[in-house]
RNA sequence: GCACAGGUGGCCGAGCGGUUAAUGGCAGCAGACUGUAAAUCUGCCGCUCCUUGCGAGCUACGGAGGUUCGAAUCCUCCCCUGUGCACCA
């Protein structure tokens, strides 16, 4: 019989950066029930395959799936393989292309893929809705159907909004809803969990358990999280995301250029750290015992570390250390190696275009662009500051250390 | 389908015949200051070329024509968006 940690504690780790627990009584009250049964709760999570690329707000809700893992609770990875077919119509009302079986498949095994670099794959029961929702029919559809409202599914926002500006609604937008509730009653689930976003669908899961004669479960929801810019949601086409793929010198930049307060709540929904020592750090920091930048660089360390290693962390530590406190340049810098006819190489004075030099690096978007950053004195050559259209290459090949503000390569001309 | 109101640079939003890559804001980039940031201040913020200069050329205000010495600004047609009405056999 397993053992489960004393309800309090498990709380408290499992509440962490969480937004609502409905009702969270009922969550102790389940908690305590299967400690003493010995039987791990059924935790689920739904996924639509259709945006395989991860960024860290993604893993919001992964990582509370991995809470509960550790806790002991079974989680049940579910890949909307058919409600992917219709399409949540959350927030856009532009209509979903469906997905191919091949392209589900395909998103599928990425999806797992990277989810599976924060839970544990061999305690993760995977699943497609597909198995069953494939085969409830036309039938099964109006049973399903029968046992909600218009007047229920009218209090979902969007579809209250749409109603009374009598813009359209489809009714297969309706049927969403009901088929992620009916998930529910499938998998017998005892807490699903979601982003805010998707309140009102877990909720109707709650219902649908119940109509079918189970115990309605628990709806937990997570914040969505905040990109680097610290306001708007992170997303990729804001450009305020950090993917999960990212390579460790870039993620670890990317997190210690959040703010200051940012950095909080990036402990709170992107880490395992418990509250508790959350809590203290944030203490320590007001009192002036931890300076911020540590406590970022710990949060950089950590969530890099989780996502590539330990000594790719720490490595990256060292380089954004070198790159941006002392403005060297790394020495994991991006080589770029060029040839000196493509740089405009006049021979007889031996000189080199600085403004091609910059874009063939990618250090600027134009020509244009890098004479302004130019003129604004933002380009650095070999450690010194240099604003000339021109630049002398004494021996060839030559290795140039060439940094454009935050950004640094190396150029090797041949 | 009819009527009205609109479509301006990444976004918002001025301009409504002529100092012009187009006021202002946001975003972005760079510099200063810091503690990596944030905040603040300063500069930049279409592209190309060069002799890097308050340089030259090109492209830009939904699309195509037209009027004019000159158009984002006026006219015609077209496309698109919003709103109201109509239609929903």
């Amino acid at each position: 019989m397993p053992q489960f940690a004393p309800v309090e504690e498990q709380l408290e780790y499992l509440q962490k950066g969480t937004a609502e627990i409905i009702p969270l009584a009922e969550l102790r009250a389940r908690l305590e029930k299967s400690r003493a049964t010995g039987k791990p709760l059924r935790i689920k999570a739904g996924f639509d395959p259709t945006a395989p690329d991860l960024h860290l707000g993604h893993t919001v809700l992964i990582r509370k799936l991995k809470h509960f893992q550790d806790m002991g609770h079974t989680v049940i990875f579910l890949i909307g393989d058919f409600t992917g077919l219709i399409g949540d119509p959350t927030g856009r009302s532009v209509t979903r292309k469906p997905l191919s079986r091949e392209e589900l498949d395909k998103n599928a095994t990425t999806y797992k893929a990277q989810v599976f670099k924060i839970l544990d794959a061999e305690k993760t029961e995977v699943r497609y809705n597909s198995e069953w929702l494939d085969k409830l029919g036309f039938e099964g559809i109006i049973r399903l159907a029968a046992k909600y409202t218009v007047s229920q599914m009218l209090e979902r926002e969007d579809f209250h909004q749409r109603f009374n500006a009598e813009q359209p609604i489809s009714l297969h937008e309706l049927l969403y809803p009901l088929a992620q509730g009916y998930d529910s009653v499938a998998l017998e689930c005892d807490v699903e969990m979601g982003g805010t976003d998707q309140k009102f669908n877990l909720l109707v899961g709650r219902e649908m358990q119940r109509h079918y004669g189970q115990a309605s479960q628990i709806v937990l929801t997570m914040p969505i999280l905040e990109g680097l810019d610290g306001v708007q949601k992170m997303s990729k086409s804001l450009n305020n995301a950090i993917g999960i793929h990212e390579p460790p010198q870039e993620m670890y930049g990317k997190l210690m250029s959040i703010s200051d307060e940012l950095m909080w709540r990036y402990w709170m929904l992107l880490t395992d750290l418990r509250p508790s020592e959350i809590e203290r750090m944030q203490r320590d920091v007001a009192s002036g015992l931890l300076h911020p930048m540590e406590a970022k660089k710990r949060l950089a360390r950590t969530i890099t570390a989780g996502f590539h290693s330990e000594a790719a962390a720490l490595e990256a530590d060292e380089n954004w250390a070198k790159q941006f406190q002392r403005k060297e340049i790394p020495e994991n810098a991006e080589e770029v190696h060029l040839k000196k006819e493509m740089l405009g190489w006049i021979p007889q004075i031996q000189n080199v275009k600085v403004d091609k030099l910059m874009v063939l690096c990618g250090l600027a978007e134009s020509g244009a662009d890098a004479n302004r950053k130019l003129k604004s004195s933002a380009v650095a050559i070999a450690g010194a500051t240099h604003s000339a259209p021109w630049l002398c290459i004494e021996t060839l090949p030559a290795r140039l250390p060439i940094r454009v503000g935050k950004r640094a390569k190396i150029a090797v001309i041949e």
